[in-house]
DNA sequence: GTCTTGACGTTTA
DNA sequence: CTAAACGCCAAGA
């Protein structure tokens, strides 16, 4: 079920965990990428505050979201450092120096996936 | 109430 | 090319 939040503003965590939990394994997508299917292009950093607030919600795949520039900005957030990028090891994506390797080819982007018209 | 900080991204210098 | 500033908005102090 696709979200509209139209209104961006009445449940923008909701949102958030919602398209996160549509990113399909082996694929990775960037806060950016998510404020701009919600709307908010321009306060993508909402997007983490919000991923932040998904470590008390279970299936919300963190490890998916990276940054533009591919890099596992969040992994600090998790129990490990190592935790993040162990996660996107297992499901296929290499990442070497905090960085996805092949980043443009798995990018998931929520705006062509979901298709907007 | 104000001020600072922050899982970002784009634009200038 | 790299470095810094700005915009954006929410939460904690």
């Amino acid at each position: 079920m696709i979200l509209t939040l139209n209104e961006r503003n009445k449940d923008f965590f909701e949102s958030v965990f919602a398209v996160v939990r549509l990113i399909p394994a082996g694929r990775v997508t960037s806060y950016g990428a998510i404020a701009k299917y919600l709307g908010t292009a321009k306060s993508s950093r909402m997007v983490g505050w919000a991923m932040n607030a998904s470590h008390q919600i279970p299936g919300i795949p963190a490890h998916r979201v990276v940054n533009r520039n591919g890099m596992l900005t969040g992994k600090m957030h998790f129990s490990n450092e190592k935790e993040m990028e162990n996660l996107l090891t297992t499901e296929g994506i290499e990442a070497v120096n905090d960085v996805i390797v092949q980043f443009k080819l798995i990018f998931w982007d929520p705006t062509i996936e979901l298709a907007m018209d």
